[in-house]
DNA sequence: GGTATTTAAGACTATTTTAGTCCGAATATA
DNA sequence: TATATTCGGACTAAAATAGTCTTAAATACC
């Protein structure tokens, strides 16, 4: 349905909220599915493919929980979407050649190429520490909103 | 699976050929279906949301078929896949407000935002017409490309 | 060692979407 | 009337989506 899935989603808020902790904080699948508002036993899921992924380290047992394996600077929301989701295409036909009917003819598979890139350019271009930081911004700017109305 | 569906890539086939048709020309589900290699009858159903939607124009009965119901040019690979996908969004919250939890909130939400406006801009800005063009010109290259080899 | 805590792994399920097929009815031509 | 052709919708099989639940394994603390 050319549409983000409820996984890739949630994989966002959950690496968001773990770049958000201070540095050494360990979060709990309880804290994450909380305060982001997705399902508890979804999220355990969830969190085992980023880990597998390795953008997120997990700790079993007494005082386990998830930390991020990187730092948040190093985690593009392109890599975090694709952990859970697999691979980004467009259209078929961008995986690999021969899965169009005859892709060298086909004059729509340039305009498919060029869509891919742009969404590519912007899935990259952000970090989950850009995000964190915008998060900040955006929750200072309504605070001052929210005194000019008082 | 952000990934456009079969409906949406016969559609464009279907129109792109039916663009290329001299004027005048009528043309049936069978000719369209056996040269763009679609299912005979599911190319049935997505010619009739075509027709629908206002972008081609059938006839039925003997010497019916379908032609476009607009000039080439005044036909977006965006509105063709749109046709018969639907509106197209990335992610569900930008179909409107409070879809996500506090969207005003979220700090992807601009991102998905521009992700969204670029992707619109790629499909937007080829027309029928000029996917046409463009076959003609790969055409034309591959030949040129052939005597080469020869 | 025993117990409480916490994730890992995967089986299981319900609903929706995808990708079709098939057929009878309607419509147009000759 | 016979023939050609789309229309409309019912039908289907397989996959994806969006979860839940249960058991096992690892870790910490007493
Ligand atoms: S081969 Fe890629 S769009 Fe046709
Ligand atoms: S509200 Fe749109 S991405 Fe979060």
């Amino acid at each position: 349905m050319l549409q983000l899935t409820r996984d890739g989603e949630y994989a966002v808020r959950a690496v968001i909220f773990l770049a958000a902790q201070p540095e050494g904080k360990v979060s709990l699948i309880n804290e994450i599915s909380v305060e982001q508002e997705v399902p508890k036993s979804y999220l355990s899921k969830i969190m085992q493919h980023l880990t597998r992924a390795g953008l997120v380290k997990s700790r079993r047992g007494a005082k386990g929980g998830f930390t991020l394996a990187r730092t948040a600077d190093t985690i593009t929301l392109r890599e975090t979407i694709e952990a859970v989701e697999g691979p980004i295409f467009l259209n078929v036909c961008l995986i690999k050649k021969g899965e169009c009917h005859r892709d060298d003819l086909c004059p729509v598979h340039p305009v498919w190429k060029e869509a891919q890139k742009k969404l590519m350019e912007v899935l990259e271009g952000k970090t989950m520490a850009d995000l964190v930081k915008d998060a900040e911004a955006i929750k200072k700017s309504s605070k001052r909103a929210m005194l000019r109305k008082a």
